[in-house]
DNA sequence: AGTATCGACGTTATAGTATAACAGCTCGGC
DNA sequence: GCCGAGCTGTTATACTATAACGTCGATACT
């Protein structure tokens, strides 16, 4: 009997369950607590590849949980937000991850300049990092006497790979 | 009887009245209806001040289109999006007028490159065009090797005069 | 130990946003 | 007149999110 902590870091692949021990470092350096419930509900938006809504996570929460309902997961999205260590899409109504390096850089600051690139096919989305953008959009606020507090950035389109994948089957449509 | 359409007109202001004889020109140019029903949610979502909401447009609708119901608003809307004639907002899940100059701009193009800086407090919205923010955001994807199609630049914060309004409520709590 | 308090969670109900599916109608071209 | 396409009517339902209130357990202070 080694502490139920450690037993629910079993029940995610060893990349996860590494971000998990990372994620409950800083939310003790926060003085806010990674409960079981809040500490599962991330270890299943880190394992998916892609944003996973509120009601998928609900189902997958429930295969423990069985009392799990809609507040339960609603709370623990609430919270790992505010922790920084997820983001919501707001084009998917879906969360993604963001777990960041230990000593990485001040998360109050980088959660409202963060940009994302959605894929329309399918639905991989990865995070971009370039202050650039979120800079210029603060400058342009700044000149209407607007003062920012989150912002939303968000770029749909195709992926390379399923631009590639597209080409690949208009190459075959069309071989000449 | 000189024409249902015209009696449509005097249901809003001269200058929304304005408006919609714009978007008529355009639909016309594309080769598109601007139907009775779809005119008049337009005419409702550009007599508001801040961007208004579905149901919200419903409501409204009802009372000269007995008949309306969910289905009926959205497909107005969907419609008015592809004219370009209509923005929504992500954050508020709300939409806005866009009724362009006439000899106005490529809108296909403009589409995607709409920004909004949305008031938390009093929810007035609005649209701002800076082509460097997109054109930045486009930059960063394109080193992704990803193809943009649309995307969503809003920045949520406190509009100029609700900021002014903070400031005289902190004075008159502190008036050292 | 007693107890006040606070944060997390359980539970039920409901609000708010959006679309599926199918039927009927109208308008313009033939 | 008839056809086809696009618009609308109608019903039902899916999906996303929160309100409201009760319980429980940990903590801290007496």
């Amino acid at each position: 009997m080694a502490g139920t902590g450690a037993m629910m870091g079993a029940m995610f692949g060893a990349e996860t369950g590494k971000l998990l021990d990372r994620a409950a470092r800083t939310c003790d350096r926060n003085g806010s607590r990674l409960t079981d419930i809040r500490r599962h509900v991330l270890g299943l938006v880190l394992d998916s590849d892609r944003p996973v809504g509120a009601y998928d996570l609900l189902d997958r929460l429930r295969q423990s949980h069985k009392g799990a309902a809609p507040p339960t997961v609603y709370r623990a999205l609430d919270f790992l937000q505010e922790q920084g260590l997820i983001h919501k899409v707001e084009r998917l109504s879906a969360f993604v991850g963001c777990v960041q390096d230990d000593r990485g850089h001040d998360h109050a600051h980088h959660d409202h300049k963060v940009q994302f690139l959605i894929c329309s096919v399918c639905q991989r989305t990865v995070e971009i990092d370039e202050p650039r953008i979120a800079d210029a959009l603060e400058a342009a606020a700044a000149r209407h006497g607007f003062v920012p507090r989150r912002s939303t950035i968000e770029l749909e389109g195709l992926c390379a790979d399923c631009v590639a994948e597209a080409d690949r089957a208009e190459q075959a449509r069309e071989p000449g």
